[in-house]
DNA sequence: GATTTTTTCAAACAAATGATTTAAACAAAT
DNA sequence: ATTTGTTTAAATCATTTGTTTGAAAAAATC
């Protein structure tokens, strides 16, 4: 069941994986991604029941794990009692992006549009199974942030966590954007390099204005 | 031509619009359209000569204006050879989504949802005449961030820009989240807050590592 | 090897899509 | 009143959409 049809189930996911990283999800058609899979129409129904089930399995299979990582990540930084860094805090975050991808056998280029596309074009809303997975995420970050800085309210954490979703979304989906853009005036950075960058960013956006109190 | 029949073009654009802010440009049909103006079909090519002209139409009606205003408020604050602080240039580059909101006839939460949609969605690329103006806007701004923050490159320069598009793209989209998600524990902050939370962090954000100097 | 289950495939389905045609309704100008 | 140019409207076009069907093929089970 596994060995010799390693395929079609797989393969659909994969083709539709890559075809929604490239137009987004509004603009992949099922017979797009079945002739790309060299694969008759009616697989994607008889294996993923429908195109939205499909849609989903394509948003839920790196998001999940992503969200995961993250959870364990941070544990990991506030083990023994110990207060994380807002600068941990931001990496526990992002970092599973790249801990993810590696572990994938997308490009990371494709794969970062993806994650964009899940993040910023959820397919008609977050799939349900999701939600708590999500909600975990929300909550335990937004608690870490405040510890970091007890400064902030609880307000003030919620809409620059929600900025710092911007900058990773924006950077997931058009990361190569700049590159192309200037003309390779602002060089092809690997992944590592536009992490730093995002969280140098985004750090100092969360520590803005200590003590000032707004 | 105008006193009678105000209507049919200035119509399908407005229900256009709406329907984009609330949908996305992808999932929004020409019937869909029509059918919510109560206007026949044909009107639209009739009118606009095809489905993806009157989605350049609506891309272009604000945002053309907004990047106008941009520079006219970047102009304002170098005019006689002063240089611009970085939060007076950030506040040029966003302070114009609030000017145009002002002068339309849409509300703030439909406007900004459209505004967020031209930015992340743009309907198969950018509209060719919008592409100059784009351009424009970026290297004004680039250059102005540079001399505002003279230690830093202009690949930096050009990354924080990026960075803060996805802030504010993320803001204009999903600004009415943090108020649902958070079932109101998170308030619903006039745009004029919003605004001045977004230009906090990026602000910190353009401004981190100084002297560093990565 | 026969049977049962799983998977594939061609064909067809109804519904929806953007676009076009043709004629009617309308306003303005002569 | 007639003509002219513009706008609307109903009907139709050819595609494309997601989904279903029913039979053949393949694999697994007994």
């Amino acid at each position: 069941m596994q060995a010799h049809k390693k395929a079609t189930k797989t393969l659909i996911l994969e083709v539709a994986e890559r075809l929604v990283a490239e137009r987004g999800f509004e603009s992949v058609s099922l017979r797009d991604i079945t002739n790309s899979a060299n694969v008759n129409v009616a697989a994607v129904n008889y294996h993923f029941g429908s195109k939205d089930k499909l849609f989903e399995a394509v948003q839920c299979r790196y998001i999940e794990p992503i969200n995961e990582e993250r959870l364990r990540m941070l544990k990991g930084l506030t083990l023994d009692g110990r207060v994380a860094t807002v600068r941990e805090i931001l990496e526990a975050f992002m970092r599973p992006f790249l801990t993810v991808v590696q572990g994938s056998e997308m490009s990371e280029k494709l794969f970062f549009k993806l994650m964009g596309r899940c993040l910023m074009d959820p397919q008609g809303g977050l799939p349900q199974e999701m939600i708590p997975g999500i909600k975990k995420v929300a909550e335990t970050f937004t608690r870490a942030f405040l510890e970091a800085a007890p400064e902030l309210t609880t307000e003030c954490v919620l809409w620059r966590l929600h900025f710092t979703f911007g900058v990773m979304a924006q950077t997931l989906l058009h990361g190569d954007l700049l590159h192309a853009l200037t003309d390779g005036a602002c060089g092809d950075p690997d992944a590592e390099d536009q992490f730093q960058e995002m969280i140098d960013f985004c750090e100092a956006g969360f520590l803005s204005g200590k003590g000032v109190g707004k």
